[in-house]
DNA sequence: CCATTTCGCTATGGTCCGTTTCGTAAGTGT
DNA sequence: ACACTTACGAAACGGACCATAGCGAAATGG
């Protein structure tokens, strides 16, 4: 089913997605250049725009090529376990190189709507689903209040990570962190007045 | 008290601080230019190199120079209300061309630590600080629970604004949605017992 | 063997960086 | 008035990188 002509080398494109990764985790996106990943991955700076379009995509595939993005899905019967087990996935892929990266393209996108919409599709949107589905499920048992406005919360959730990443307000491995969030997402800020004693 | 010579133009520095905050909000940090800069200020590359390091420096003075980053700290009986207020504030600055050139900056903070903390000292502290002295007050209020993790709130508010002006999760101009967001996040997602009937 | 396609190499013109040089403008002290 | 000091504007520089193009060599199918 291929037709003629010399066929694309898989050594080249992997030493290439290799190359970007490594330099996206070295320098950000901010120094991440075409020529610096030919250099390093043994190419030819016309292999690799023969292929990509620019260092937006490349970045782009090099993350999705090569990251851990595929936290387990956890489906125990406890759904605030689940969550918290999928949460906590996220923080230590984020806490590493695929945090630099993640940050990288994420900005990248600021630019580049293109690049920023293959990041919604491909990571976002899948990992969110997944979120979903879990508090959904904790609504039907009973776990979650049957009013919860789930996207709220998912955002809320979310926000918390995205936002240690990339601001960086604290670090997403202080420890006990996440527990506490979590936590106080769960159960509000407001006082519970006690039932044995009205207030 | 000014030494000799000729004294800095603050025409000049003017004309530079808003030609910068012009091109960010029209192009993004990406294409930022210090080249630019000059051409459109009508001032020499040289007189920008003198007074700032680089395009992070510049971008960050531009943003603290032109930026309504002032919201009114509001103080009524209600601190549910206050941080409403606020929040509302910051969301509505987000929505327009501060979003944008905010956007840029934190980008260019992922390679460029000193602008990165700068923002930090000169925006987000202060910000902080006041949703904290809100909050703060609530629990003394008896509006917010007694043992409630103010930092963690804090982060979950905050966080949800950063996560719409990156990610691009949903619009920051939503109708309805920073009211609802609140008010989930003091609500909390557990079931609340009803105080009448046991559950 | 030949057509086709990719690969690596070597330019190319262009933009922007960050710096230097140089002549000129605008203040100070005497 | 005069020297001194500092900032400004214009021009040019080497360097990095972009995005593209031309070329010969390598690798496949027919």
């Amino acid at each position: 089913m291929r037709g003629p002509g010399r066929p694309r080398s898989d050594q080249a494109r992997d030493a290439i997605l290799d190359a970007a990764f490594q330099l996206l985790e070295e320098n950000g996106l901010e120094r991440f250049t075409i020529e610096g990943v030919a250099a390093r991955s043994g190419t030819a700076k016309t292999t690799i725009y023969r292929w990509w379009p620019g260092k937006g995509a490349l970045a782009m595939e090099a993350l999705l090529a090569h990251a851990e993005l595929t936290v387990p899905i956890p489906h125990t019967a406890s759904a605030v376990a689940d969550l918290r087990t999928v949460l906590d996935g996220i923080a230590r892929s984020f806490a590493g190189a695929t945090g630099r990266v993640v940050a990288s393209i994420v900005l990248a996108g600021q630019n580049d709507p293109a690049t920023l919409k293959v990041y919604h599709e491909k990571v976002v949107e899948p990992r969110r689903q997944r979120l979903r589905d879990i508090i959904e499920r904790g609504k039907r048992n009973g776990e979650f209040r049957a009013d919860l406005h789930v996207e709220t919360l998912v955002e809320a959730m979310y926000g918390a990570l995205y936002t240690r990443l990339l601001i960086r307000f604290s670090p997403l491995d202080e420890p006990g962190w996440m527990d506490r969030h979590i936590n106080q997402l769960l159960e509000g800020a407001l006082p519970r007045p006690l039932c044995s004693q009205g207030a």
